[in-house]
DNA sequence: CTTAAATTTGAAGAATTTATGCAGAATGAG
DNA sequence: CTCATTCTGCATAAATTCTTCAAATTTAAG
């Protein structure tokens, strides 16, 4: 069952989204601001987020970036203005889709949907040669020993060995990580990976087997199974 | 470079589009009919249709079914501001998104990358007489043995057994693997046909019998199957 | 068989790309 | 606000690839 977090500060459109919703079966939860939105997404699992732009405290666009910050859960933003510059905003920030509002059911289902299964793809956890790594609580061990890696580290590694003997390059990486429309410069890359090297091998993990450069191109993870 | 079909009954929102699109690098093929789109599809190769939805003879939603019969290609419609059912409608035949009209030039393109970043398949290989190209992880290997290539190999490789049999010039080459516009001496091509020849003999697998010298022309593959 | 043109080959410098050390900037926790 | 961590990106060195030249060789044609 998909959980969807609804957040709006007008408790009567978090009644009506639920109503649409639940009885398609999807397990609703109701915030009424982009904080306790945040306070609960870092301690639960959360499938789609449902992000009205217009909110007292904090904006929806604010609210996005914090959220992505988090974790990359894929988020649709409702909004009444209709102005073309906002849904760049959206898009760029990081945002999945955009609904108008007011809506109807079948819109607010189809989108819903849509990004549902484009975006439904994560594991439990992955596994590779004595590695694991847990997405949801943010940890990658080596044979039961912990390696602590920052945000931007786990994030690479997840997206390499979800993605195994697939070249990224540096831009894709960017992309990937960072976001599209970030601005980040090539050689920050380099360090990153560097980093994570370097924390592997410290761990007892030959790194430099599979963490590979393809020159003049960009990064891989190699290795079967 | 990507190709967009563009499919609309009036010019002048062809031109529209392509004016933007094309300095972008996509290269644009205009069809002003749903017919005429189809008869290109078959033959052609699109990566992303943009379709208009109200056309005279054969509409949006009719073309958007056909198309997608003939092979499954990422369409955005063109729908006008005002009918938001239609919305629906498309997602549900297949439309993978949809721009309201009028739209400007951020829009657009910010619409079309997304559609194509999430469509994007990957992870074809080319294969030829024991020699295997895997082009997302830049590998290529003879026998289950890897022959390691430069970029510019690789690219000439993958160029060569992707169109077997056909003769290219050195200057073809040169468009083909560095660029419009790039000067580079013809002898630099001899120089990484010399490398590749070596590299493949290298591996076990006879490169003179296959990557050929067409006196006086240029160089090709050959052979079948 | 001879000659001119085209290609192959060897070698080396030029150019590009990556690794690494380091430090300031930005971010987040307390 | 202060401190610790993380992020970013520069500078330099190292590694790899690219490009070109020129000599040797091959090819086509008369």
């Amino acid at each position: 069952m998909k959980t969807i977090l609804l957040v709006d500060d007008e408790s009567r459109m978090l009644d009506l989204l639920a109503l649409y919703l639940t009885p398609l079966g999807y397990k609703c939860v109701k915030k009424s601001s982009a904080v306790d939105a945040i306070t609960y997404i870092e301690k639960n699992h959360v499938d789609l987020i449902l992000l009205d732009v217009m909110m007292p405290e904090m904006d929806g666009w604010t609210a996005c970036k914090e959220f992505k910050k988090i974790r990359d859960i894929p988020i649709i933003m409702l909004t009444a203005r209709s102005e073309k510059p906002d849904i760049v905003k959206g898009l760029k920030i990081g945002a999945d889709d955009y609904i108008l509002k007011p809506f109807d059911e079948e819109v607010l289902v189809a989108r819903i949907e849509a990004v549902l299964r484009r975006t439904t793809t994560e594991e439990e956890f992955l596994s590779f040669k004595g590695l694991l790594l847990k997405p949801a609580s943010y940890e990658l061990y080596f044979e039961d020993k912990e390696i602590l890696l920052t945000p931007k580290e786990f994030a690479m590694v997840q997206l390499f060995i979800s993605n195994r003997n697939k070249v990224f390059s540096r831009v894709h990486l960017i992309e990937s990580v960072w976001g599209y429309g970030v601005s980040i410069e090539d050689r920050t890359i380099d360090s990153h990976v560097r980093n994570i090297r370097e924390k592997l091998r410290r761990a007892g993990f030959p790194a430099d087997e599979f963490l590979l450069t393809v020159w003049g191109v960009g990064y891989k993870w190699t290795g079967k199974e």
